[in-house]
RNA sequence: UGCCCGAUGGUGUAACGGUAGCACAGCAGACUCUGAAUCUGUUUGUCAUGGUUCAAAUCCAUGUCGGGCAGCCA
């Protein structure tokens, strides 16, 4: 392979996380990198999660780190092996042909390891890259879970109360509460070390009901960080869990599960959004009252995504779900990496994106015009274009025999001479879109008008001899005449004509359901001013029509994209069938092209 | 209210004491058998006030504005 023609190399993204991580890589403060993409299993993962998957598995890929997938699972009544399924899915989706040669899993069923060392303890859990590993395919290998380490986290529990640092407190919830914002001590604070262990067996045993006595660590009533005034540790709950099932009835809180399982898994830079920087004092009392044996993972945070026109919490997403408002977490119209997907963009397009708008501290709002663009700019290198009418007008080229059919060449995609040509059918009656015929046509309106002439793509001049109209006055037909000559490549092809439009011959087009799907809401920030994001749904945010399609498209494949020219990209939606008998084609609409004509229409 | 964090064109980001740059959006033009793509040009910015310095977007102080936290959620 020649490196003289090599491709532009993407600059390597650099940011303040980034430039910690080299400072790191240069010092050899680590023997690897290491970080971890935590989603609690509550809810399907939105755009805002894939800015944080290449943030983490960016690093990773960058410093020849690993990243490894774990679910945040310390919440059984709200989490579900759905999610996890999802979940799964969707970083397999991102990472594919990107960074899945750093993806961190583990033997499926494995939980850590325990090390003994110098009289003292250690728990350690190591990944397995898939891609890295000789022997993992002879292994079934899954996600890392917060979960398999409930004995661990048990443990460490333990050595804090035996360590006085921690203590089972007997104050309701609503006592707890106020006690803590009042800085007050709660009157189990001092309970003897025997006490509180005797006290957090019993509850693991199950012997309290769920909010009788938690488990608190004991660090200071009256700090000025809330999360220092004596947390939670332990909850009880008496749930089964959806990977740990009956086995527990004690569930250790975030803020003593997450450090602990970066630890545990050797992760090196623990990655979060910006709310957990409060956090993390607590992050690291935590792990600085273990005397843990290995280095300690550390606690950086970053500003999550906001984009415009659209929701983004997993709550409000559900609300959309479950109100029957989109079809489902999976809807095109979704910022669902699933529905993304379903939508049509690529992995790439989304990396694109996400590489795009950076990593900050600074709570902003991404113009989804930046994600369009990203978006438009991947599709117009790979997608195959096609001739497609959405809202057909009929065309009767009036000097145009009858029964003649002639086959035109047709480019696949100008951007790659190597995607070849194909051959589309002409014959003498058509259709053409609605739009791009006038009767009364606005200034500078070079498409079809009364008397007007118009380029048809790869085909003849035409020129509007007659407005056909039915009782009501709507138009049913334009009767045209063909320049014989002007077929491309003819005599008088060369011929300057302002506009060309596309078109489809009626006896050979082939029907297919188009999805056109438009933005969710209507207003840039759906909830400004506190007003219900519900009430600036788009009410257009989905037109289905039938399109009159050129006859190639028979042969549509899921993983390919196309432009139906001068109109927008689409992707086949998975509710298509392709079975040669039964064939039903569903295109979504995934973008449209940019329109500059729209809003040259709109000054007028 | 307390604590924490932030502030660079319309939006998002770079500049790490030494020429304020990039992307998107916008505008104007070229090209065009996609009003796409491509190309060219271009409008617009360091929250405020002091201080340190030869020199401040950058360091310091105060203020203003914005965000976050104060669940037995994550």
């Amino acid at each position: 392979m020649s490196l003289d023609n090599k491709a532009p190399v993407a600059p390597a993204p650099s940011d303040f996380i980034r430039d910690i991580v080299a400072q790191h890589v240069a010092g050899k403060k680590y023997p690897q990198i290491h970080t971890r993409f935590p989603p609690e299993p509550n809810g399907y993962l939105h755009i805002g999660h894939a800015k944080s998957i290449c943030l983490n598995f960016g690093i990773a890929h960058e410093f020849g780190g690993i990243c490894n997938l774990r679910m945040d699972d310390t919440n059984p009544t709200k989490e579900d092996v759905e999610y996890v399924d999802s979940i799964t899915e969707d970083v397999n989706w991102l990472l594919s042909g990107w960074a899945d040669r750093n993806l961190g899993l583990k033997p499926k069923g494995k939980t850590p390891e325990t090390i003994a060392e110098e009289g003292k303890r250690d728990f350690y859990l190591e990944a397995v890259v898939p891609l890295q590993t000789p022997d993992a395919k002879s292994q079934t290998l899954e996600a890392f879970y917060a979960s398999d380490y409930f004995d661990q986290l048990y443990d460490y529990a333990e050595q804090l109360v035996e360590k006085g640092k921690a203590y089972v407190c007997d104050l309701t919830p609503e006592e707890t509460d106020e006690y803590r914002r009042n800085a007050k001590e709660s009157p189990y604070r001092s309970r003897p070390v025997a006490e509180n262990l005797d006290l957090f067996q019993r509850m693991k045993k199950g012997e309290f009901p769920d909010g009788k006595r938690s488990l608190r660590a004991k660090i200071q009533v009256d700090s000025p960080n809330v999360w220092l005034r004596d947390p939670l540790l332990y909850r009880i709950r008496h749930a089964d869990h959806h990977h740990t099932g009956g086995k527990w009835c004690i569930y250790p809180m975030y803020d003593f599960a997450h450090c602990l399982s970066d630890y545990i898994e050797g992760i090196t830079h623990s990655i979060c959004t910006l709310e957990f920087e409060v956090h993390r004092p607590l992050y690291d009392w935590i792990l600085e009252s273990l005397n843990l044996p290995r280095p300690l993972p550390h606690q950086y945070e970053f500003a999550r995504l906001s984009l415009g026109y659209t929701v983004m919490s997993k709550r409000k997403l559900m609300q959309l779900v479950n109100e029957k408002l989109v079809s489902g977490w999976n809807d095109p119209r979704m910022p669902t990496i699933s529905g993304i997907r379903r939508r049509g963009v690529t992995p790439e397009a989304l990396r694109a994106f996400a590489y795009n708008i950076g990593i900050t501290k600074y709570n902003g709002i991404t113009d989804v015009a930046v994600l369009e663009h990203a978006i438009r700019e991947d599709l117009n290198k790979r997608a195959l274009r096609r001739l497609a009418v959405l809202h057909p007008i009929k065309v009767v080229l009036t000097n145009y025999p009858e029964g003649k059919t002639e086959e035109l060449d047709a480019i696949n995609n100008p951007e790659n001479p190597d995607a070849g040509t194909r051959k589309i059918p002409f014959s003498r009656e058509l259709y053409i879109e609605q739009d791009d015929f006038k009767e009364v046509p606005p200034p500078k309106f070079f498409r079809l008008k009364p008397g007007g002439e118009v380029r048809l793509k790869y085909a003849y001049i035409i020129k509007c001899d007659e407005v056909v109209k039915d009782a009501s006055g709507k138009i049913v037909e334009l009767r045209c005449t063909a320049d014989l000559d002007s077929k491309s490549g003819g005599a008088t092809a060369a011929r300057k004509v302002k506009g060309t439009i596309h078109w489809v011959s009626a006896a050979h087009a082939i029907d297919a359901e188009c999805r056109l799907y438009d933005r969710l809401f209507t207003e840039a920030e759906p909830e400004k001013d506190g007003r219900d994001f519900k009430s600036v749904l788009n009410p257009h945010s989905l037109e289905v029509v039938t399109a009159k399609c050129e006859p190639s498209l028979k042969d549509a494949r899921p993983e390919v994209r196309y432009q139906f020219e001068r109109l927008a990209y689409f992707a086949l939606d998975k509710d298509s069938s392709l079975a040669p008998n039964a064939s039903r084609l569903i295109f979504n609409r995934t973008i449209t092209l940019r329109d500059t004509w729209a809003k040259e229409a709109q000054k007028h």
